[in-house]
Order: C-alpha cells, then sequence, then structure tokens
RNA sequence: GGUCCCAUCGUCUAGUGGCCUAGGACGCUGGCCUCUCACGCCGGAAACGCGAGUUCGAACCUCGCUGGGACCA
C-alpha cells in the first residue's frame, strides 16, 4: 500500500506557524515512506474564503521547502462530487430529508438547553415518511441510536466515543451546499489518503467522519492528531500572539531552513539532537515520537536555530538572501556591493540572528555619511580623542600595505604614543569607522572598508568633533 | 455546561519498572577567550502537579483529585 497524506488548510486566513507544522508533518511522514502528499483546499465557505489567502499558503509551503506531489484541489469545484455522495447515503437510507426549518432547529436547542438536555438535534424528521413537496430540506447523515466508534490514534492511542453524543448532522444543507465533515470524508477517501494527520482539535470531529465512512462502504484511514501549538498564554495560537503568516517570518529575516528545523523539533523529539536538514527530517520523522500535549512557540529557541543556520548555511547562499534586505535599508544593490556582499558577511554571520539583523549591521559598509550613534559618539568621538585619530589617519595613510600585522603595528605605536591600552585606541576608530561602539573587529573593518573609505570616515571623525 | 484530550526544568524535550542522586537544547547565570559586540569553550541554578494503590522497586502501570487545553453549545 502506498502512504498519501494531505494538508486540507481553509483559505480563510494566513498560513500560520501551526498550519506549517501540521503540513510539514504530513510531508515529512509521507517522504519517509516514499508516498504521496497532496495539497487541497477547503474553500466551500465562500464567505470567508479568499483568494489572497490561498497565494499565502501556497506560499508560506514553497518557501519553506514543501512540495506537493498532488494538487491543490479545490473543494469548490467539487460541489457535485459531494451532491452525488449525499444523495447515495439518501438512496441506501443512511439519510434522511429534514424539513426542519434553522429558526425551528434553533427553538428545539433552545428548550432542550433549558430543560437542562443536550442541545442536538431531535431527530424529529428521521422516521418521517412523507415528502411535501416543494419544501426546502437539508440532508442529515442517520447517526447510529446505540453503540460506540473506537479507534486507534496513531498519536494518543486508544479513544473511544458514545454514539449517544453524536448526533444526526446536517451532510447537504437547504441550499444544496455540503458541510465541512462530510466533504473532508468524501475527498479524503476519494483520493485515496492512507493517513489523516491533523491538529487535535478535530478529535471530535473523527467519530462522525468513521461513521459517515462506514455509511459510504470506505476503507477508514489512519488517524493521527498532533497537539497545537499554544501561545505564551497556553492558548491555541492566533493573530493576537504576533505573526499571522508564515511569510512574515521570511520578511523578518528568518531562514526556511531554521523554521522547518523549529517546527519539526516542535512536538516532536529524536533522541537530543537538535539540528536537523530537510532530508535528515525524512530520513528520520516518525510519529511515535510525537508528544501528546501542546507546545508553546519560543521565539528564543527559533532565533538560535536561525542564527545557527546563518553561520553554517553556504556563503553564496546566506549572501544571496541577504541582498534583498539591503535593498529594503535603501542599498543600490550595485556591483561595488556584490563585491562586498561576500566579505561582509564573514565577520556578520558570526553576529546576527536575523537576516534583517545583519542588513543594519551590515548597513555602514556601504555607506560613508551613516549616522554616528549619540552614545558612542558622546563616548568616543571627544577632543580627548583628538590626538589618537589625528595620529591614526597619519600613521594610516602613510601605510605602504594595508595587512594585518601593518594594522597592528599602527596601533601599537599609537597605544605606546599615548600610553593607552587597545580599547582606548580602537573604540574612537570604531565609532569614526561604523558610527557605533559594536563593531566587527576593527582589522577587519578597516580592511573591507579599503583605504579611501577609512580616510574619508577617520576626517569626518575629525570633523565632528572639531564642530 | 457536555464530550474528548493532556500533565518531566521558564520553554522544546529524552525517559516505555531498576541504567535517574532525571539527560540534552534554548533562555538565564558565573568564568575563560578578547580591540567592542558576538562566536566558541568551561561551569552553575532550574522539573517528574497532588494523593492513594500495584510492586522487592515507580517519572514510567492503575485509580482519584487538581490543573490546563480543544471541540460542541
Amino acid at each position: 500500500m502506498i502512504v498519501k497524506t494531505r494538508f486540507a488548510p481553509s483559505p480563510t486566513g494566513n498560513l500560520h506557524i501551526g498550519g506549517a507544522r501540521t503540513a510539514l508533518f504530513n510531508y515529512l511522514f509521507a517522504k519517509k515512506n516514499k508516498g504521496i502528499f497532496v495539497l487541497r483546499i477547503e474553500d466551500t465557505d465562500i464567505e470567508r474564503s479568499k483568494e489572497i489567502y490561498v497565494e499565502d499558503i501556497l506560499n508560506g509551503l514553497k518557501w519553506l521547502g514543501i512540495e506537493w506531489d498532488e494538487g491543490p484541489y479545490f473543494q469548490k469545484e467539487r460541489m457535485e462530487i459531494y451532491r452525488d455522495y449525499a444523495y447515495r447515503l439518501l438512496s441506501n437510507g443512511y439519510a434522511y430529508r429534514c424539513y426542519c426549518t434553522p429558526e425551528e432547529v434553533e427553538e428545539k436547542r433552545r428548550v432542550a438547553l433549558k430543560e437542562g438536555k443536550k442541545p442536538s438535534y431531535d431527530r424529529t424528521c428521521r422516521d418521517r415518511k412523507d415528502h411535501p413537496e416543494g419544501r426546502p430540506y437539508a440532508i442529515r447523515f442517520k447517526a447510529p441510536l446505540s453503540g460506540e466508534v473506537i479507534f486507534d490514534d496513531m498519536i494518543r492511542g486508544r479513544i473511544t466515543f458514545s454514539c449517544d453524543e453524536l448526533d444526526d448532522l446536517v451532510i447537504l444543507r437547504s441550499d444544496n451546499t455540503p458541510t465541512y465533515n462530510f466533504t473532508v470524508v468524501v475527498d479524503d477517501a476519494s483520493m485515496g489518503i492512507t493517513h489523516i494527520i491533523r491538529g487535535d482539535d478535530h478529535i471530535n470531529n473523527t467519530p462522525r467522519q468513521i461513521l459517515i465512512y462506514r455509511a459510504l462502504d470506505l476503507e477508514i484511514p489512519q488517524f493521527a492528531h498532533v497537539p497545537l501549538i499554544h501561545g505564551k498564554d497556553r492558548t491555541r495560537l492566533s493573530k493576537r500572539h504576533g505573526a499571522t503568516s508564515l511569510l512574515e517570518y521570511r520578511d523578518e529575516g528568518f531562514m526556511p531552513e531554521a523554521l522547518m528545523n523549529y517546527l519539526a523539533r516542535l512536538g516532536w523529539a529524536y533522541g537530543d539532537q537538535e539540528v536537523f536538514s530537510k532530508e535528515e527530517l525524512i530520513d528520520k520523522f516518525d510519529l511515535s515520537h510525537v508528544g501528546k500535549s501542546p507546545s508553546i512557540f519560543d521565539m528564543d529557541k527559533l532565533l538560535w536555530l536561525n542564527g545557527h543556520y546563518i553561520k553554517t548555511l553556504p556563503e553564496d547562499v546566506v549572501a544571496e538572501r541577504l541582498k534583498p534586505f539591503l535593498a529594503m535599508k535603501g542599498i543600490t544593490i550595485d556591483d561595488e556591493v556584490e563585491r562586498k556582499v561576500p566579505l561582509v558577511l564573514k565577520p556578520l554571520k558570526e553576529r546576527a540572528k536575523t537576516l534583517k539583523e545583519m542588513a543594519d549591521m551590515a548597513l555602514f559598509f556601504f555607506q560613508d555619511d551613516f549616522p554616528y550613534d549619540i552614545k558612542a559618539k558622546d563616548k568616543f568621538l571627544t577632543p580627548g580623542n583628538l590626538g589618537i585619530l589625528d595620529s591614526f589617519l597619519k600613521g594610516f595613510e602613510a601605510l605602504t600595505s594595508l595587512n594585518e600585522t601593518e594594522q597592528k603595528r599602527l596601533i601599537e605605536r599609537i597605544m605606546g604614543e599615548f600610553n593607552k591600552k587597545a580599547v582606548d585606541v580602537i573604540q574612537p576608530i570604531r565609532v569614526a569607522l561604523s558610527g557605533k561602539d559594536i563593531s566587527p573587529g576593527i582589522f577587519e573593518v578597516i580592511t573591507i572598508l579599503g583605504r579611501d573609505a577609512v580616510i574619508k570616515r577617520i576626517k569626518r571623525a575629525i570633523d565632528e568633533i572639531r564642530a
């Protein structure tokens, strides 16, 4: 049997972290088992479904590195299939026409609730024999009146539901539109899905769906309910917890490798291992090591992983991804910038946790007229340091070579001249060259900037002090 | 409120009756390295929700309680 999994989001919102992880687990499980991963868009809710969300979901998955083998299928295009199946159930006696109006149903619900009973549909039309002409009707599923539905969840183990908790749910509304629990079953069955890996918010739907599988005489797939991802307040992740779309992480300078790695390890573990490539995940992923309790999204750990990937991914890959962020900061990507980016990357990849942050740190390499950090300027670009800068400028202009040994010799000479420690000499120079009191090593900075820029910036700093 | 699910450091987790005086990672923290900041390295604090039971022995099995979550209303 060939394994087939699916990710079936509703385009009523962006692809968020939780959805992305569900998609990832389905993808990994399929790939691990040499199976097929299907993408299906559940857009039957025409009111709330939006094309921009479809785009967001597709682009989010692509960016993360999840490719689907089939689809995307759209439920909107499959309406006829659902109606066929609904009438099939009607004709074989597993469903019935319900003529109760929504108002009547609502009223019954209210009464039941008031009497302290369960607010489920009272099955008025279940055994109705007449078929009033011209009156609209919904089609309801005829749920068993007694017994239990039992299934073995691949993550939770055996789960049991008593049938008297299940009412006769509508499968086709009076306006001829199918309902969620019905379309899912029809789609999963007709697409040959063998393993349904989804959020555990669907556990309660599972017994109803199993009953429909049975009524339709379809093979019941394996279920695996993954715990949800919670925010810091331990409730279901939603808009108020920050990023609503996976693509926002891309725009904040996260690497897809980091996000995939993080998402996989959130709720799943493989011994003590923390870092996984996509290939490794496919090789090692398994449902039996997925935890049962909800996990909380931890930005700090994501940042750490992102920093790790910035450090370890091939430099040309990181450089390529950094450029858009530089452009966003107003840097024109010309030949000079192209040449410098790989040089700049070396010292910065040890320091930056995101590409956005790296672009910020890289900015001064590309512009001579950067603004000074106020605190750094007040502290180091002082009249007292004028001598140091002046001496450095003179010495630097006289250098015949820019190699590090020469630079060191110069700094040491100035240290002797003013009887200062290295830090006291270097900090003013650092601020003069970068505008900040924090930067990569001063010799790296000087080497990357080159002779002209260094001279220009030292002169500018001297002018700044004198002004 | 009903149903279902869950429960190890702040967080992600390892752990499936003796290997656990509970391991790793992020974060926090002390130190080393050092021209600043990082990186890296060495160290530290930090958890089995509670109560019964089963057992020679329980983080691991059973029950209850408590707490949390999801769904439905």
